[in-house]
DNA sequence: TTTATTCATCGTAATATTGCAATAAAGTAT
DNA sequence: ATACTTTATTGCAATATTACGATGAATAAA
């Protein structure tokens, strides 16, 4: 059905899988990477950088908009981009706290 | 088109984005959660607890399998499935590398 | 051997995602 | 006003994902 069951889940699951959507194309990774590394820029750059046409750009930084990762402010014709820096450190101790709920057993697992 | 451009990227971003994709749904991440949680389960107690048809559960537990996060071995009838320690520390150690490279800007950014 | 039990796979319907050409919107410059 | 620049939106085609019933495979129990 392509449809997900949000109700079976609870809320830390449905937003964590969220984010993890997110970040779940490597032209969003790249995006990103991309901002971590100039600190903000223009779509125009990010179009450049990445080489997708610029719809397509345009579409996968509404998705990192909307889980709040990027922000982008109107300069005249152009629109800057950069990371949220609240909501990066954020996601960043989200998943830490889901990774470091790990503990190897004590005794050795079925497999 | 709905097919991915992977040869525009690095092997670093499609990895990346590939892992992230394994945790872009929340019956992933419960299933991972409850995996956490008694260390070692069969295929029937991990489809009581998250409420998705067998088949389901079997083809999450599949991607879940294919990134290496989860790991199965046969026991009679059963599969008892657990979390691949190896994979699971690298996996975060990789998303940690990606987060911590976030530089809060010197000069306040464009926006 | 027959009957359960447990799980993976197949097939399929509904929906979502990806990518781009065309176009719209909104500012800048001439 | 006209032309130009930059970006978002729309519409659409190709493909992927999600979910489940039906079925198959493989072991265990009778």
């Amino acid at each position: 059905m392509g449809v997900t069951k949000t109700d079976l889940f609870t809320p830390t699951q449905n937003e964590l899988s969220a984010i993890a959507k997110a970040l779940a194309h490597p032209a969003r990774i790249a995006i990103l990477e991309y901002l971590l590394e100039c600190q903000s820029c223009i779509t125009g750059s990010i179009v450049d950088k990445v080489g997708l046409a610029q719809p397509t750009i345009s579409q996968h930084l509404r998705e990192l908009k909307a889980v709040g990762l990027v922000q982008g402010t109107v300069e005249g014709t152009a629109v800057c981009y950069c990371i949220n820096p609240e909501k990066w450190r954020a996601i960043q101790a989200l998943w830490n706290g889901f990774f470091d709920h790990y503990q190897a057993p004590d005794t050795t697992a079925c497999c």
